[in-house]
DNA sequence: CGGCGTTTTGAGTGCTTTCAAGACCGGTGG
DNA sequence: CCACCGGTCTTGAAAGCACTCAAAACGCCG
């Protein structure tokens, strides 16, 4: 991780004012406001706590709430007509989810894990948009992050074999674990192989495979359920990347 | 296309004042600006004419414009380290093209065909975001559509073969044209099976042998180099959803 | 201990790729 | 006018990678 990036966390989290309801982190929608913004917002937001496996919003529900993941993982899915599902993202602490400009929400949210949750209206949203203008860039910021991101998992699902984009997926958890601040090649993983093929345009029986095969040759442990550890993190890195060097 | 689609962008056509760059069809950028605004835009920007196969900017470059491409068709592909590329997408008249809130731009942008294209230097952007906010909430608007796209595209790629694929290729190529305002079954398709195959994760053979049997099945016609007839709609239609019923 | 969901493993199949060659088309120059 | 050339597209045959179907092992929880 970028040094530069903890020292700026740190800054943040001595100088910015707390969200009262997201708790101590600064994250989400939060980060670019001031003191009177965060009371506003505060004020208008309430939190939440729900299940592993409870449903946040469904494909096509009226989009009448934006959430702020305080704590947890939630995967993001849309369903095909022959029943199939392909998940087009996974959410961790300190995301937003839920935030379109349409009229109902693009996609399934549901929780892999216990959440806790920030929910905001969206008519409050709009007030406090039309408020405060860094709110609008932020959630400009976040849209752009996240198209590229996609389109990354477009090029993973597209173009790469299997082993490649397993190992992309492991990448993309060390990416996501790194935001929140955390280093280590100690990994949760809490979501299943079919939420992982899902994800990767893969079955679940090739990502059992390949986690196995990489198990094999080394390069990861998984030493309880829903943990992995990186061992050989170059091998894995360079296999991601394409450059199949087979690195020892 | 929906009739109240028709109806408001004729409304637009004849209330809204004129982008002098960008020419007589109000779109991209311009769409949401008062007089005041347009002014000031057509003064910083600039219009420019490209061939075909001409970069307009690459992966990585420093991203110091923005485009709207007023007339033409181009390619937005990522580079793989294997030489492979992946098309993230087509982009064509009216559609803005190297928007990002980074310093580089995320992808290669390459025209299919000859083109014109609107020119500005994103300084002059960020002042008229400052100035004009309505601005930045129609970039957030094309950024979250553009993010909506982009998973329709993952879903198909990840989870459907290669016909439903290709019918969802002819079917975006629809989608694309009536957003231009256009109907009927002619459309123009200046890309090539290899740029069509970039696009879908498959093999240019694979394309070509499955454009071969729509064909020979009744479903399209080919009645000049880079156009298609769309016949039988219904069938790529369906095909493309997952609703194989082999409509005739 | 029994039950259920998840994961692993195996064997066989099949869709798409790979490799290869020929056809087609438009443009160019003799 | 026509032959040639390069690029694109089509078609064929064979191979491979991931899928499908199937069953057993595992681990968690009541």
């Amino acid at each position: 991780m970028n040094p530069l990036d903890t020292l700026r966390r740190q800054k943040l989290d001595t100088d910015t004012p707390v969200c009262e309801t997201c708790g101590s982190r600064v994250a989400g929608l939060c980060r670019p406001l001031d003191i009177a913004a965060l009371d506003e917002i505060s004020s208008e937001s309430d939190q939440m706590s729900m299940p592993a496996r409870a449903t946040v919003f469904r494909e096509g529900d009226p989009a009448g709430r934006v959430f702020t993941l305080i704590d947890g993982t939630a995967k993001l899915t849309r369903l095909l007509p022959d029943g199939k599902q392909q998940v087009v993202g996974f959410r961790y602490a300190g995301d937003i989810i839920g935030y379109t400009t349409k009229d109902t929400y693009p996609f399934d949210a549901e929780l892999l894990t216990d959440a806790r949750l920030c929910r905001l209206d969206r008519k409050n949203l709009a007030g406090l948009l039309g408020r405060y203008p860094a709110l609008e860039h932020r959630l400009l910021d976040l849209c752009v992050q996240e198209l590229a991101a996609t389109q990354e998992q477009l090029v993973t699902v597209g173009r790469r074999t299997a082993e490649a984009r397993v190992a992309a997926f492991l990448m993309s958890l060390v990416a996501a674990r790194r935001r929140r601040g955390a280093v280590g090649r100690l990994l949760e993983m809490p979501m299943t192989r079919a939420d992982i093929a899902d994800f990767l345009g893969l079955t679940l029986e090739t990502v059992s495979r390949t986690l196995t095969s990489f198990r094999r040759r080394g390069w990861i442990r998984e030493p309880a359920h829903q943990r992995v550890e990186l061992i050989n993190l170059n091998a894995i890195s360079s296999l991601a990347e394409g450059t199949a060097d087979d690195a020892a």
